[in-house]
DNA sequence: TGTAATTTTGCAACAATGTTGCAAATAAAA
DNA sequence: TTTTATTTGCAACATTGTTGCAAAATTACA
């Protein structure tokens, strides 16, 4: 999985590559990102890496990697909103977020199943599809 | 589509088949839903029908009605949660929640196509899956 | 490397949304 | 009609998201 070192170089070419400062809060969000393997929610700033953020700064830290294709959001059925980081076919103005997302209903852990496709849907006549997402709820494996 | 008076009655059935009290919140709340053919959100009910209810008895009623198998859930990438009423497959314990969602980008009005069934889909090894949730994005037909 | 221009951050104050306890009002049961 | 059980509305509070602005950090440039 590489070092610590490898992974902050890694962020900073992200960040360079969307042309966004190198910052403090950036990478540390980033960090957290890349280690969870799974989507995160606003909640998990505050709390986690020791260090506590501002609240409005991770707002504005989340709305902006949104909208430079960083991280995309995840549906949910209640009010929470969760993100996860966006593989690299997606870029700032088009979210090729093509893949399924899984909710464990046990331990309420939601993952990004990069190899499972989302299948076609035939729409009725005259509506125009421009994005599917799909959420499956069930069991995850470590839960089983 | 029927006279009021059949709206009315057939809304008193199904709160009496749920064996829930017939109360003005309930029934003025079903007749919202019974006549958008689509999803609500929580502030529609405040904003319509002439009459305002009070915040805290419609997260009230929208729960029970929740639980009774009424209304369902559908997943938004934003903090808002929308609601729709169900089929008569769903029951208290179990939602045949089995259609696709689809939300209109111009419109911003979600509908539930009954009769998009939603496409089986592989997991890996490994994972359970208990319900799919679909929300297509597009433009609807009213809005081409 | 040091300084100026730009961007980002954190605080305060506010707005919107969701929750809980309890007494009054309403609906159902007897 | 009266009693019992349920539902409603208010008040107070908790949580979540937003905006303006000055201080701090980052970047660009000499």
């Amino acid at each position: 999985m590489g070092t610590k070192q490898q992974l902050t170089e890694r962020i900073s070419t992200l960040l360079r590559d969307s042309k966004l400062s190198i910052t403090d809060t950036r990478v540390k969000i980033l960090e957290l990102f890349m280690r969870s393997n799974g989507a995160l929610e606003h909640s998990d700033f505050e709390k986690l890496a020791g260090k506590s953020f501002d609240r409005v700064t991770v707002y504005r830290t989340l709305q902006t990697f949104l909208e430079k294709g960083i991280i995309h959001k995840i549906p949910t059925t209640d009010t929470s909103v969760r993100y996860a980081v966006c593989k690299s076919e997606c870029t700032e103005h088009h979210h090729h977020d093509h893949h399924v997302h899984f909710k464990c209903e046990t331990c309420g852990h939601t993952t990004c199943l990069d190899e499972t496709d989302v299948p076609n849907i035939q729409l009725p006549k005259g509506y125009a599809m421009h994005n599917v997402e799909v959420v499956v709820n069930g069991v995850c494996k470590s839960c089983k």
